[in-house]
DNA sequence: TTACTTTCTTAAACTAGATTAAGATTTGCT
DNA sequence: AGCAAATCTTAATCTAGTTTAAGAAAGTAA
């Protein structure tokens, strides 16, 4: 074989990886996720939909406040989820490497969250609407819907992951209070505790304390 | 109006109501939920599908080392789902009253929890092979598929909350690096910590204390 | 190779919350 | 009404984890 043809040889090998790898990335993650095999058009069709990006380590994705946030495919890198707390604090939500998902599921509601690679990454992303059409065109029915309970409940369960993680006791009791004043009558005390996360006793203690401050 | 035909008039209202009643707190949901307006007949299937139950309070539903758990409406009641930690101390997931489903979504696989009515309660009842059949009858697609993506990533960050709710940070490290052992030599030793709520300076000291101890 | 930034460590003083123990109150049942 | 079980409170002692501060390594770029 002379140096031309290994060199050409080199350069077509090289464009059928690129390809392979860019379809992957995004196809295998739906083919994992839906546990349905795709034609050639519907891998076009979602291939389509996808925008790549590559960031360097550091690169602010998404911040508090912005809306209509996207959804990203991570196929290098590594990417954290988080958010600043009243003091101040950085707290991580979540971490996502190689062929996992991260992104707010509130979007296209304004995030609270921000979204920032901790290596150099690629990504392919695509927003909430994009999304939608693609699970509709796959016929892959509401799975992704933004009213949909699961994903309520998710948004719900990782606010309360949040609540603990930055607040204290107190705060989480006056909130849990606050969001729930009927729950607060008809459920036991010690049982909110073990909501909490803190002993009965001390959630006693938090009490009398608050409610002495009132009168 | 004559005694007689008030009795017959209230038994024939309160015949009504209930047969309303029923069908609502199913329905209600599955319409509050979907946001689709089932037509008669499919109304009749899925509340054919659900199982009427009456529980006082303290019943336990399910316990941990069951499998097949069922999904549960709350028509009237209150009902909490819990684990028992290592330390036999109970952890309260999450509460769930009239109008609210609460069940374990990793069924039909072994459940870690336990259910149990915190008053007097009214539910309707279906196992998650009842409740695909009832999805897919209603062309709503795969959202509750047992391998759906978002469901899992609800029962891990509902694993999150547990651990954090129930273990020390030292514990919390040891399991992160268990279970992500490239992750701990790719993400900076200060995100960790505020992924396991803990300040930089403490994570510094259990490692070098759980290190030391090895050798 | 120097200099700047990022990350990690150590240690002392402090505090939120746990634990233990005992008693007080409320609720449910017969 | 009266007893037993469930729930709530108070107080003393203890500990896991925070905060503050300062310096040591390691990484990165000019």
């Amino acid at each position: 074989m002379n140096e031309l043809r290994k060199y050409y040889l080199a350069i077509v090998i090289w464009a059928i990886d690129n390809t392979m790898d860019t379809k992957n990335a995004v196809i295998n993650f739906f083919t994992r996720q839906t546990g349905v095999e795709l034609n050639l058009e519907q891998e076009e069709f979602v291939h389509q939909a996808y925008r790549k990006e590559s960031h360097k380590k550091k690169t602010i994705l998404f911040s508090a406040g912005d809306a209509n946030t996207r959804h990203y495919i991570i196929e290098k890198g590594l990417i954290r989820l988080y958010l600043i707390d009243s003091k101040g604090k950085e707290i991580n939500i979540l971490f996502a490497k190689e062929n996992q998902v991260i992104g707010d599921l509130a979007t296209p509601l304004t995030t609270n969250f921000y979204l920032e690679t901790i290596e150099d990454s690629v990504v392919y992303s695509i927003e909430e609407s994009g999304l939608q059409k693609v699970m509709t065109e796959l016929k892959l029915g509401q799975s992704l819907h933004p009213n949909n309970g699961l994903r309520r409940s998710y948004i719900h369960i990782q606010k309360r992951l949040v609540s603990i993680l930055s607040k204290s006791a107190e705060e989480n009791y006056l909130e849990f209070k606050e969001i729930h004043p009927d729950l607060v009558q008809r459920i036991p005390q010690y049982l909110i505790a073990g909501y909490l996360g803190i002993s009965p006793e001390f959630l006693s203690k938090v009490i009398a304390k608050t409610t002495k401050l009132k009168s």
